[in-house]
DNA sequence: CTGAAAGCGCTAACAA
DNA sequence: TTGTTAGCGCTTTCAG
């Protein structure tokens, strides 16, 4: 037996050039001998790995596991593994990571971390690496994308709020150099107009990060500066738990006395008290999908770049009630 | 210049066998011309790959990413990297991953998936492969292991609740498979002994998942029992959570009604209605101990296993209160 | 359909 | 201190 013919009846994809039943006792006696291919040894002759890499700014945030089952339920049965990396939101280490992927020849990545101005995914783009971009974007919209459909989950946020009576509603807006903090700060500007409500531009705070210390910050600036409202509309869920701190802070009840509502759903955000109001981001789905446009884009050499808008649904909860007159 | 040299000039570890003129030249050059060096050649060659794999049962469970992080904290520093797999509880899929990280020459293992009874875990011992395990630990006490002290973890709140007044105390015991779930069992009951409180066998509620509806599951079977009792010591923050869907759908008022304790004092679960009372486990510690303790079983050849148990603290928050005598 | 031969990029042993 | 040589385990031409 030549190790050559060996090789082509193991794998799947070479079987055919080889006597069916030379093949089969090949894939016998590697069975019996407990005989593993060295994927590394495979991977320098090839210089492809099975492997994409997913570069996620920190693994802590509950987002981010749903989206990994999705990325790894899709490329696990195609036989492609996920490479993690958590960049911790810091750009330098983002692309050592990046560097550190690519040296191991995976295939491609899978990008959580995009800013609207991103040296980085620019080079990577120029330089062909197969990239798709999850929940934020970049202002270079020929990277093909899987993101939520922010603009019109704000204006479901509003619009909900509005049937309740609300007509002042602040916004707590997130870092306006990712695409989803500046995406839902216009949407929610242009719902309020869709609405006739006022769009006092004192009601929007901007928030550096997405931190619950920011949200809470951030919604302490609004009430020092004793403007009024009844409402707010957090830029995702974590800004929002900033918010119940403040609650608890200044005794405030929430929904009483102010209403809010969060973004992504995410998990255990129905435990809170009072279970929080929020726009549903299909995370799983999230994840699936991009694998899915990325393996596509592996298997065609000329795939053209998409951008997928995933639909959102607003899930009602307790945090969100009727303005109440006589205290805001 | 000949590539051996090169190769000893650009390895930190075999810089000093070459004249340091000669070195610097080298470097500056590879600088220049952008050169990265190859991990997958070199990992042919070698047969190392400064890469270590980390197995987790659900990554979607809010505990493993601090402990990730304080894993990668350790290992980054060090030069390895963590290969992160999921296995979905699922024995089967543990063994095909191991084995694709086997096969990708990690140097050894960081486990969180321990049974009790674990041939796979065995049999990786009898391998010599370099594993540690986190979390949980095996029947098989010779693979070294980094967990929490449940033992008084359990003692600490049965004390808690004691000190409160309860007589009659619950017990959601968790998979007795499972070093954590069989622990923390026979320490509730000895507990229970220490504080002469009432022993009574059928307050035990045996679940066979760390999940939410498990915990829920069993609740409702000691409720639907008509047994009496006034608290509730939950085997993990999974379980309580189980207990918290429970009082929304039967309307109990905890702690009026019903005091609760959980385990691992999770991320978010401070912000539950009513906040938890929790036994705090110093995840990030759990993770940057355990890699510590491989990379010192890495280097050193004849290392001796040992097991490091975490103190806990408990973390009291208005889960818990003294009974209601006149309900309960 | 199978064999022979070469080489992916690196490093370790040995020689000079 | 540097150069030479060989080979990690696999795949892929090319020839037979």
């Amino acid at each position: 037996m030549h190790p050559a013919t060996a090789s082509r009846a193991l794998n799947p994809a070479t079987r055919p050039l080889v006597n069916g039943e030379t093949a089969s006792r090949v894939v016998r006696v590697a069975e019996r001998l407990g005989y593993r291919p060295n994927p590394i040894a495979r991977s320098l002759k090839t210089s492809r790995s099975a492997t994409v890499g997913l570069v996620i700014p920190d693994l802590t945030n509950p987002l981010f596991p749903p989206i990994v089952r999705g990325i790894e339920d899709v490329l696990g049965p195609a036989g492609y593994n996920a490479w993690l990396v958590n960049t911790d939101n810091d750009a330098d280490r983002e692309e050592s990571l990046v560097d550190s992927l690519r040296s191991r020849q995976v295939e491609g990545l899978i990008v959580a971390t995009a800013r609207l101005q991103h040296p980085l995914l620019d080079r990577l783009q120029a330089e062909g690496v197969r990239t798709v971009l999850i929940n934020r974007r970049t202002a270079n919209a020929n990277l093909p994308s899987v993101t939520a459909d922010d603009a019109t989950g704000i204006a479901t946020a509003v619009a909900h709020l509005a049937d309740l009576g609300h007509r002042r509603i602040a916004h707590l807006a997130g870092p306006q150099n990712t695409s989803t903090g500046l995406v839902r700060h216009r949407a929610f500007v242009q719902a309020l107009r869709d609405h006739d409500l006022d769009d006092d531009p004192r009601l929007i705070a901007a928030c550096t990060l997405w931190s619950e210390d920011e949200g809470a910050r951030a919604l302490r600036e609004l009430l020092d500066a004793g403007l009024e409202f009844t409402a707010v509309i957090a830029g995702n869920d974590l800004l929002a738990l900033g918010c119940y701190d403040v609650f608890a802070e200044r005794g405030i009840d929430c929904p009483r006395d102010l209403s809010v509502v969060g973004f992504n759903d995410m998990p255990f955000i129905d435990k809170l008290r009072p279970p929080l109001t929020s726009v549903r981001v299909p995370h799983y789905e999230v994840g699936s999908e991009a694998a899915r446009m990325l393996l596509d884009a592996l298997q065609d050499p000329d795939w053209h770049a998409r951008s997928v808008l995933l639909p959102l649904t607003l899930i009602r909860r307790q945090s969100t009630a009727p303005p109440n007159r006589t205290v805001a």
